[in-house]
DNA sequence: ATCGCAATTGACACATGTGTCAATTGTTTT
DNA sequence: AAAACAATTGACACATGTGTCAATTGCGAT
């Protein structure tokens, strides 16, 4: 009968920023403080500055956080190689389906911050552009002209972002058989059976 | 040299109304104090309180206002009286052209404070189903089949959602020039010479 | 002019948040 | 085991926010 309860377990800097980060996601920036915090992590309120000079440069991680782990992998996708817009199409599609590839939560909240924050706004306003662009060059790159690869882009990239932005919650299946019907709507072209089988192929093993 | 400056002017309900549903779309939900509030209407803090009975009855007051305000136009759209799928979709268009008929701030403004709400996230999910089923409905009314028109509501509704939640800003001639390319993209049909005119006839006048 | 109600006000009590600092506790390294 | 460094702590000073209340002010009807 020496200790107790809790020696309370030593905190670290990720220990924070874990916690901050889900704050961030679950209930917005002006929710990530550090008195709530301090209580999610059981750990004293001061204790936070011995790894942090002060919010700013909690929130200041956070930002680079979420750039390291969602910054590429859209233009990733978009390079990878196809033989048509629809197979280029359906890789693009992977980002939506798989976590993995793409924290579609922490973008909606990054983009709810960045609202307020006009620092972090040019910074995504970046990450947009280069999301655009990259759609763009695929559908230059499959033989549409300027004009219609400017129209499909958008479409492309603004479903996706509306999508997330509703927090849509639907049957995984419905909407894994729905993905075909989009990549036609953004192509234009129906997928062949071929295209179609292989994607589906990637998202129902494991 | 009897009244020297500001015998600071009467409040009312709507003032501090009015102020709060500008701070809700300027700044987030988190922003609308009462403290920063009375700052900006010019009036004691405590006055709000023979407005309304707490914080809460003004946020109840702001929803209000954005039911009465927004709900409704999209379905009004929807059921418009059209021969064709593309004359249709162009009358919904209009929404997203006239802030007048959507305010497309406040709609992006409550969005995201439905997040941290989730008595508000109900009453906008009923809000997104009816704008999603009023679409839904104008596709199968010109005869597409339930598969078809799942999609293409929902790919028109995320659209116009992301649009709003990217704060796309771009110049109004070349947003104009490209609905015609979206409605194509909705409908799956190329619109004609007439539909566009009629459209654009719309948008440059007064 | 004065009575009565509508509207406003400052003082009070309280809550939650930030950031600094000197003192202390834990953990290594020598 | 002692010195050196890493990590934690509570007390302090301050800022911003909420809501109540008893007084007071302003204004319109009689």
């Amino acid at each position: 009968m020496s200790k107790p309860a809790s020696p309370r377990p030593r905190g670290s800097r990720d220990l924070w920023l874990d916690a901050a980060l889900d704050l961030l996601v679950s209930s917005g920036i002006d929710a990530v403080k550090i008195m709530p915090l301090a209580r999610a992590v059981d750990q004293t309120r001061t204790g936070f500055y011995w790894y942090f000079k002060d919010l700013g440069a909690l929130h200041d991680a956070m930002v680079e956080t979420w750039e390291a782990r969602n910054t590429g992998q859209i233009q990733a996708r978009c390079e990878a190689p196809a033989q048509t817009i629809n197979t280029a199409l359906f890789n693009l599609m992977d980002c939506w389906l798989d976590p993995a590839l793409f924290d579609a939560r922490l973008d909606l909240a990054i983009r709810n911050w960045a609202r307020n924050d006009t620092t972090l706004a040019a910074r995504l306003d970046a990450a947009d552009n280069a999301r655009i662009a990259a759609v763009h060059d695929m559908f230059l790159h499959f033989g549409y002209s300027r004009e219609q690869a400017d129209v499909r882009s958008l479409t492309t990239i603004y479903t996706q972002v509306g999508y997330i932005s509703m927090e849509v919650e639907e049957d995984p299946v419905a909407r894994l058989n729905r993905v075909p019907h989009y990549v036609e709507m953004f192509s234009g072209q129906p997928p062949t059976q071929a295209e179609i089988a292989a994607f589906m192929a990637r998202h129902t093993s494991g």
